[in-house]
DNA sequence: ATTAGCACTCGGTCGTTGAGAGTGCTAATA
DNA sequence: TATTAGCACTCTCAACGACCGAGTGCTAAT
């Protein structure tokens, strides 16, 4: 079996300590654990697969493994189970990610294009169909740029003395507010005081927008004031707001605990989770992958985490990743994730090619 | 204990059925369920409460009580637990609903007065107050009106032939969709397409806009196209978003099995939730209290629901409330609903006191 | 280097048992 | 007549022990 299978065909990739059958097993190891759940025997893994050799030599090869620190022994007598760094070798040096198949790419694309052409309508529909493909916790955040810029500004009259401001960024991120007026103003007078001022804050951000003088109009500062504030609680959303979908995926999963749940829980609504992982994050493009707390707070000790970024370099950005057990099928999720991290790449680029 | 007890103060509250003992007894066992989560026993009753009689007597109440359907033996020998018809007798006749404690309700009021004067921001801030303060899950619909009409909207120049439409409703409800043109289009002939159609449109709902014609040009049409289109949607999503909160107060829950949060979860985020539950709801303005399968689906067979609309009638109406498991304490989460229900409409109020 | 064989370990399952809590019934009591 | 004390009975739950099976490590043979 291990001159054929495609594992015998990587043996050169500079990996120093394991043979390559250590590496098969420890392959096979995973496969039948993320498979099945239970601890996988030596006995187990020679009926299963068609190994050429004896449980006694799997035996061996697995005591090696565990004293390498791959796999690990639960109890005396019950089979190995991968450890996280066993993992984390799995992920970089074994697995294979094939391209998602042709009619699960088209189903896809075809969801996008039915959706109406918004980046928020884009989000919630990378987030469910991320999780239902994946079967885990999806997370997606907003692709933002670095500071908001201002675009454009509105402001509506709702009553008399209150008035909606509609904000737009250069990213095309919508916000609006309610402003309350010291005193009685109509729509035209709201329209016309837009149209002044816009032109002389378009492009810029907070910060420089603070940085100008507006006269003394009472409404036209109170109107900046707001405009600022906007701009800056845009700046700041950006560790909040993540989306997330699929929790039903991992409720009633063994391997996660009660309180497990309740700790990612608590960071997807919090907002902690992007504070939590952004660290780990390394802002090339390519599907990263972290396992147990590698990098990560203790919280997710529990938890594998495939996260990529997407967008437009230096542009706009996002992430959108798979959270689940440490137990889960990893080449299925990067290929899910890398090809959702492409098809919204595409959808931005699209969107903002050029930012004027 | 039976005369000084608010308990027997009502005893004139027109029941046919149950004896003044009957009901205290009742409403001892629903305290001491909710509260231990244990099957409540004759003993443990006589012990843990001042009741003036003995075990046995309790014993012979209980079994009125049991024959008449108000609680159940759910082993031979293992104390009663209130039926579901016992927790509407309960909720019904038995239950007081104080106003919330003052120091509670000032801090509520203040963290509304903090937060942003948005509806968004308020609906947050309720869900997750209300889950916290319940301890349970929350649910919030956006107020709405019957059908959507216009206000305003706005045309704003992304790329050449790239426009975000930015679309107000009389109740300020905002929504922003992408417009693909035909040809290339400046900010100025936009906002002036803007100013010349949105006079037209005023206060008009989907089909009355429908209903007229706007001579020929093509840009026109299409943007009337998009707003109508808007509005539509907007009517269709009166059943859709629900928000929620505090999924993990009932996670640990012993009392919920896998499959109970599972079908929570499905219909939170499916959008089901509100046309499974809105069919049952009055369009009453108190607080009112589903248990079981009452008038629900049997996805919420073991779910209390605790639910009041909000808003200014006949203008603005939205829905919030609590999603609990059945033994919960139904007057606390009565009280937090109602307070909670009140404050939001006194915003909404605010808001808008005169729909022009 | 590989493998067959064997003794040993240990978790999970299945009855059994005993304690505790609760019930229903009956007879005594106020 | 309503209440209560007493008692026999039932049933859950936790602890205990035996047993089975899967799995291991080691040794000796190939």
């Amino acid at each position: 079996m291990f001159e054929h299978q495609p594992i015998g065909e990587r043996v050169g990739t500079e990996n120093p300590e394991l043979t390559t059958r250590q590496r098969a097993v420890l392959e096979l190891i995973v496969h039948e654990y993320v498979q099945t759940g239970r601890a996988v025997g030596s006995k187990t893994l020679t009926e299963r697969y068609p190994v050429g050799v004896s449980s006694a030599t799997i035996r061996n090869e697995m005591a090696e493994l565990e004293s390498a620190g791959y796999i690990s022994h639960l109890h005396t007598s019950g089979g190995r189970v991968p450890t996280d760094q066993g993992y984390r070798y799995y992920v970089r040096h074994l697995m294979r990610t094939p391209e998602l198949p042709a009619g699960e790419q088209i189903m896809i694309r075809h969801q996008f294009r039915q959706a109406e052409v918004q980046v928020e309508g884009w989000m919630e529909l990378a987030a469910t169909t991320l999780a239902e493909i994946a079967g885990n916790v999806s997370v997606v955040t907003a692709p933002r740029t670095a500071t908001a810029r201002l675009r454009h500004f509105e402001l509506i009259s709702l009553q008399s003395r209150l008035a909606l401001l509609i904000l737009v960024t250069l990213e095309s991120t919508v916000r609006q507010v309610m402003v309350h007026l010291p005193e009685s103003v109509d729509q035209d007078q709201l329209s016309r005081l837009a149209d002044t001022v816009v032109p002389s804050v378009r492009g810029l951000t907070a910060a420089e927008i603070a940085g100008r003088t507006f006269g003394n109009d009472e409404l036209v500062l109170l109107v900046i004031d707001h405009v600022q504030a906007t701009l800056r609680s845009l700046d700041a959303a950006e560790q909040t707001a993540v989306r997330h979908s699929g929790l039903e995926n991992i409720l009633g999963t063994p391997d996660l605990g009660e309180g497990d749940l309740h700790h990612v829980l608590g960071l997807l609504r919090g907002g902690g989770f992007l504070s939590a992982v952004l660290p780990a994050l390394a802002p090339r493009s390519d599907v990263q992958v972290f396992i147990g707390d590698e990098n990560l707070p203790g919280e997710l000790r529990r938890f594998g985490l495939v996260l990529s970024t997407y967008g437009v370099e230096d542009v706009v950005t996002g992430i959108l990743g798979v959270l689940g057990p440490t137990r889960m099928s990893y080449w299925r999720t990067v290929s899910t994730v890398r090809y959702m991290a492409r098809l919204m790449s595409d959808l931005m680029a699209e969107l903002y090619p050029t930012v004027d």
